[in-house]
RNA sequence: GGGCGGUUAGCUCAGCCGGUUAGAGCGCCUGCCUUACAAGCAGGAGGUCGAUGGUUCGAUCCCGUCACCGCCCA
């Protein structure tokens, strides 16, 4: 059974992705679902015009984790895959795509255009899957959903025509955040602000019937020409006078009235303010209740309407210049001052929002934000960590109306019906034949599509069958748990609560782990714009799944954002290189030792290594399953890592291989040393699923006994119930003593390394037998003696502890009994340190509150730890007295 | 403007309920190609835990104030 010298993941990995899929080991089973004991969640579904970046393979590499964790511990488990179907991005994506033809989506028409975006999607789509599957992730693909499939567009119209049913969607004339290029409605999430330095333009009005006038104050001097009023505030004193007046609009020459209204901000611009009731949210409010009439002065284009008079047909921009022109030639500029303005961006393509008045769907949000606030206050839903509520809660409290329609081709087109006849709205879940109102057959279906958020914020519960009461949803839901970072929290985490528990009645997780974002070295957000991305499957081929896997999840505690730098994969597949050679060791002297058919267990006789190296797995198994069951995967693969690394190959693996050396054929090394590593695979398997399988099965090869196909599939290592033996601890730990003692001496005084030295031990009440004494030496290359007692001499090469002194016989230690100024050095840089500690131990130990407050067991460790450092400085003190 | 988070080794970050001489990875220095691993091994240097005040027997940790940085919302 040999092992290649070098790891090589591309040879495996490949193998065993292929595999867990062809072997279906990975489908979940409904029926095995007891209560409670089921564990399920769905994937975050990735944009099917997307491709994987590593922020989703951090993201899947955690739910991986926890999705094989709760696997091993032996629950139904399943982990949902799919995509969503992205609106307004796939259909941007498409029309490029046809755009390359020559083609437009009106050339083709509606049906044409969704018939060619469905093709789009079987040809491209299946991208960001072959790359999931390259992670590992242990996914029920034979559940995969796509929120366009028939079973999900069902479960849209149900939702669409409950809420409807139940008041809660609503149609009609309001301002939105209307994106020119996109030309669609967007929500105000799908905005951003930025600051932006621009200009504060006074512009002054004449008063209707005076010479005076009024000056207002605006940063976009071009929609005055749909201004309808200006207004003030009603408790300004400086303009009482106006109150019923009139002014003249510029270059439009319209009469239009002076109200007052408390939104007016007195100490803006000159106090007045005008009022462009089609083009401003804040304006558009203000002239409902004044009755303001509404002039629509740039259209869906972002380009001047006729209202615009000598305008028309201008974009925004260039509007802007001439109205400004134009104003300046009559002198009504009265002035230009610097100014920073907010300005609406469209989320994805970054085109200046223009706000909008048309008629759009929206969802009453405060009736659902209630009960999703009351899931969360109650604690049927957990967020981790848990400060994440408080951004929950700040913005479900100021949650506004959903905006729910967009004027797309491409998504679940809104299940309802005009009538041509009495105009009124049919809403059903089948297509009606007759208007419920009039009965007329004169029907037509509402062009508008729904946000592709409202059938993502099914996705818990569509994608398990709902509205059917299906044996998966029994069985699966409400899923155990959501993991997604939190710039989707809004989005899609609390429209999901509230869409889940309306819909459900239940809440749709029970546990939300909010990720952070994958950043670059400089903490800078990556964006293929910046070129400071790192792609996960160029980095998959060259360090491993496994080494990316480990090197991603240790990198950051839960919650925070990683900067990310490549030499953590270097780091990552270290690790894993460092597991591989562990295993060539072990599987080497198998061979040697001609061991077949081996079985777990524990010897007879175990030696000292096998009884620590358990305990220390033992205690490694419960911080990686406590760890992981408050979703602190970083803390777990720590453990990991320092358990593998730091005493099972630094310790454990060098004095086992004397033992294989000299015991070749004693099986009681090979029980214990085989038990301990294939208990590690297994504790190592959710972490690096690739190594851990292809390791396991060769071992399991020749191995005497019963088990699984796989290793995701046998059982994850729990810790003992009885606690260390701190005998055997304390005993290998005086082992590890003696042998870091004479490697520093080795070191401090540059003996030559590769010469074995004759040395003397001097133990003060342990001892150690042959064995343990055998492995001291080999570790620190000494022909060593045991002796009871301690040293005679105090000079030479010499390391004096409280339990024990050890001496080197070498040349540079023949100077009569002095010793060496390296040894010296050491010992007076010990003193220092440990007095220090000694000083403020006495303090606290004299100081009668303290010795009353305290808890017994830190007076009763500091007592002991003084003890100790006293007796070591003693020892010291002499050796350099001496 | 409102809210949240951060400041710990050269860099990136851990640090539990307040309790040993504050840790890790990477980087750095010294030595070693030791029959699993030079992607390695052994040894080492490096910290007034942002500033200040308070609570406490005891503060990196709790509280107040300030400074700087980042994010979200308006």
């Amino acid at each position: 059974m040999q092992l290649e010298k070098v790891y090589e993941p591309q040879r495996f990995e490949p193998h065993w992705a292929q595999w867990w899929i062809e072997s279906g080991i990975y489908r979940a089973d409904a029926n095995s679902a007891t209560q409670g004991r089921a564990f399920s969640l769905v994937i975050p579904p990735p944009n099917v015009t997307g491709s994987l970046h590593i922020g989703h393979m951090f993201e899947h590499t955690m739910m991986d984790v926890a999705v094989r964790w709760h696997r091993m511990k032996g629950q139904a488990t399943l982990w949902l895959p799919g995509t969503d179907h992205a609106g307004i991005a796939t259909q941007m994506v498409v029309e490029r795509f046809l755009a390359s033809e020559n083609i437009t989506r009106r050339q083709l028409g509606r049906a044409e255009f969704e018939r060619r975006v469905w093709q789009w999607k079987e040809e491209y789509g299946g991208k960001i899957n072959n790359q999931i599957r390259r992670e590992g992730a242990s996914v029920d693909w034979s559940r995969e959903r796509f929120t366009m499939d028939a079973g999900l567009s069902r479960a849209v119209r149900e939702t669409f025509v409950r809420l409807w049913d139940r008041g809660l969607i609503y149609r009609g004339e309001y301002m939105v955040n209307w994106c020119p290029r996109c030309q669609t409605a967007i929500s105000d999430l799908e905005t951003t602000h930025e600051a932006v330095e621009g200009q504060l333009w006074h512009v002054r009005y004449r008063i209707a019937g005076s010479d005076e006038y009024v000056t207002v104050a605006t940063t976009r001097p071009e929609t005055m020409l749909g201004d309808t009023a200006v207004a003030v505030h009603p408790a300004d004193p400086r303009y009482r006078h106006l109150l019923g007046k009139s002014v003249i609009l510029p270059l439009m020459n319209r009469e239009i009235p002076v109200v007052t209204d408390a939104m007016v901000d007195p100490k803006f611009g000159t106090g007045v303010v005008k009022i462009t009731p089609a083009h401003d949210p804040n304006d558009f409010e203000a002239a409902k209740r004044h009755n303001l009439p509404f002039i629509k002065v740039i259209d869906e284009d972002a380009r001047m309407t006729a209202a615009a008079g000598r305008y028309a047909g201008l974009d925004r921009f260039q509007a802007r210049k001439r109205v400004l022109a134009a104003l300046e030639e009559t002198g009504d500029l009265v002035e230009t001052e610097p100014y920073t303005v907010s300005v609406s961006k469209c989320e994805r393509c970054k085109t200046i929002i223009e706000p909008l008045v048309s008629t759009q769907w929206f969802v009453h949000m405060k009736p659902l934000s209630e009960k999703a606030m009351e899931a969360v206050r109650t604690g049927q839903i957990r967020f981790v960590p848990n400060d994440r509520e408080a951004l929950f809660f700040q913005w479900m409290e100021n949650i506004r109306d959903w905006c729910i329609s967009r004027q797309l081709w491409w998504g679940h087109r809104i299940p309802a019906w005009h009538c041509r006849n009495c105009r009124q709205i049919t809403v059903a879940r089948e297509t009606p034949a007759k208007c419920q109102h009039c009965h007329s057959t004169e029907l037509e279906q509402e062009s508008d599509v729904l946000d592709t958020w409202f059938s993502s914020g099914l996705w818990p519960f569509s994608t398990l069958g709902w509205p059917d009461d299906t044996e998966d949803l029994r069985a699966f839901y409400p899923t155990s748990l959501m993991i997604t970072g939190f710039d989707i929290l809004f989005f899609w985490v609390s429209r999901m609560i509230m869409l889940g528990i309306e819909m459900t009645g239940d809440v749709p997780f029970r546990e939300v782990h909010i990720h952070g974002l994958v950043r670059d070295a400089g903490k800078q957000k990556m964006s293929k714009t910046k070129g400071n991305v790192i792609d996960p499957l160029v980095i998959m081929d060259k360090y491993g799944t496994d080494a990316c896997r480990i090197a991603l999840l240790i990198s950051a505690a839960a919650g925070s954002d990683i900067a990310l730098k490549e030499d953590r994969m270097d780091s990552g597949s270290g690790f894993a290189n460092k597991i591989w050679n562990a295993s060539r060791l072990l599987f080497l002297n198998m061979d040697r030792s001609g061991i077949a058919n081996w079985k777990r267990g524990i010897a007879s006789d175990p030696a000292l290594e096998d009884q620590w190296i358990r305990g220390r797995l033992d205690a490694c198994a419960r911080a990686v399953n406590e760890a992981l069951s408050s979703h602190r995967y970083h803390e777990a693969g720590q453990a990991l890592w320092d358990f593998v690394w730091h005493d099972f190959c630094d310790w454990y693996l060098e004095i086992k291989k004397l033992r294989f050396r000299e015991n070749s054929g004693q099986d009681d090394h090979w029980t214990e040393a085989l038990t301990v590593y294939e208990t590690m695979l297994r504790l190592l398997h959710p972490f690096m699923p690739f190594i851990t399988e292809e390791l396991w099965q060769r071992l399991v090869d020749s191995a005497g006994f019963e088990h699984a196909i796989s290793i995701s599939l046998e059982h994850y290592p729990q810790p003992r119930q009885e606690s260390e033996n701190t005998v055997t601890s304390r005993q290998f730990g005086l082992l590890q003593e003696v042998v870091r003692a004479a490697r520093e001496l080795r070191a401090d005084n540059k003996l030559d390394p590769k010469a074995t030295l004759a040395a003397t031990l001097y133990l003060h009440s342990l001892v150690f037998d042959a064995d343990n004494l055998t492995a001291i030496a080999a570790l620190s290359k000494l022909m060593l003696e045991q002796k009871a007692g301690s040293a005679p001499g105090t000079g030479g090469l010499i390391r004096a502890t409280p339990d024990f002194d050890l001496i080197i016989n070498a040349p540079a230690s023949a100077q009569n009994g002095s010793l060496t100024p390296e040894t010296r050095l050491r010992i007076e840089k010990d003193i220092a340190a440990k007095e220090r500690a000694i000083e403020n131990s006495r303090r606290q130990l004299s100081d009668q509150t303290f010795l009353n407050n305290a808890p017994p067991h830190v007076i009763d460790a500091m007592r002991a730890k003084l003890a100790d450092y006293e007796a070591q400085v003693a020892k010291n003190r002499k050796l350099l007295d001496g």
